[in-house]
DNA sequence: GTGGTCTAGACCACT
DNA sequence: GTGGTCTAGACCACC
């Protein structure tokens, strides 16, 4: 995995399991890498490792069970919220700044299209 | 204007004259703020008014006459590149961050679709 | 190391690590002084010596590694280019000046001819 | 004459007379350009202007017969200092620069020559 | 410990 | 008045 250097590490880590949570590579209950595995994984400093889970757990995504490791909630609404709120909050980013930089709904679906055309080209 | 406290001020200040000058607000050759009027108007410190300038130049958006300030620059072609850069990495971000949550095309435009709904309701 | 004080500290220090470098005491992959040591060391303000670090880091010099220091880019090619710049920077300042003075190629190759015999007695 | 950001533009102007001088463009007794002149000449504020000319007169270049305007010195020995001082410190800076980046003189000599076939072609 | 950012205040050269 | 540079000192997030 690459990192952003203005952005923090635990932050982009933390996104990405989200991610893979709403794919479903990762399910409700698994247990998660420990520390030190996650360390290793993603070749970061442990401290860092654990700051993750630590957000991961405000966040009410995982819990620790002590002396057994860390687990993903088993709330099945959690993934459907995650999902809504990562998507919601990535279209309203998208849709502010377009707007900001002065461009029509037109326009804007114009761009899109566009691009869809020429991914399904490059399938 | 009102910050927000995890990006810097001098990127948020920079990203916002760029957003002025794709939206015609300001335009080829205009002179901006002194740094000490445009420390006053943001609020800011004259310290952190020039790093905006600096990265500004950096980015040849504007030059510096010495003594008689900072002007955008005179280049035709920067408006369009500017424009078109922003909303590419707007795009791009938005597209990837979707697609990384498993959105197929159809919800996508389904979504945004909807969107557009809502808001001319509201017009 | 003593500053020129016509020439901002900061591009003198820049200066002098990319020779440091082309000269081989610094190495590519090479960790750089902290802000703070850098600021010890040639006794300036840390602020300037961040500012330094920040220049090379433009000039894809170097780099940061968030938390653990800055360093010298990994890029073999960095240093033939760095050397190659510099060194023409320097030929065509001093070939356009004397040029500019009227010196003719014989003139020029004679003085420098000249020059190293002097110096060649001093060996 | 366009003019480098980063060396004062009176600075510049100096030695662009100084060179103009050394050229013979510019011959002893030769009446220069009123301060207005100038600024109009070199697009640049008249305060400038006058600044070139102390800076010239500082460097017992040209002198000024009140009423009547600025002029060249009659010294005929400062042509020849002109040339050999501006001649020798464009040598040292390009010597020692060389050196500093570790260039021997086979190397400095051979880069010159490749220089001079090369415009040697062009001519 | 590391760099990044910001404020405060000062000095300077240039126009 | 204009930007450029520097010092001083502070806070912060990150590793």
């Amino acid at each position: 995995m690459e990192f952003d250097n203005n952005i923090p590490i635990y932050m982009q880590v933390v996104e990405n399991i989200k991610k893979e949570i709403v794919k479903g590579n990762i399910k409700l209950g698994d247990k998660l890498l420990s520390t030190r595995d996650m360390a290793l994984e993603y070749k970061i400093n442990p401290n860092t490792a654990s700051r993750i889970y630590k957000e991961l757990e405000q966040q009410k995504i995982c819990f620790t069970k002590r002396g057994l490791g860390t687990f993903i909630t088993e709330d099945k609404e959690m993934v459907k919220m995650l999902r809504d709120n990562m998507a919601s909050k990535l279209l309203e980013v998208f849709l502010q700044g377009m707007e900001d930089l002065g461009y029509t709904k037109e326009e804007l679906i114009n761009i899109i299209e566009t691009k869809y055309k020429e991914s399904d080209l490059n399938d």
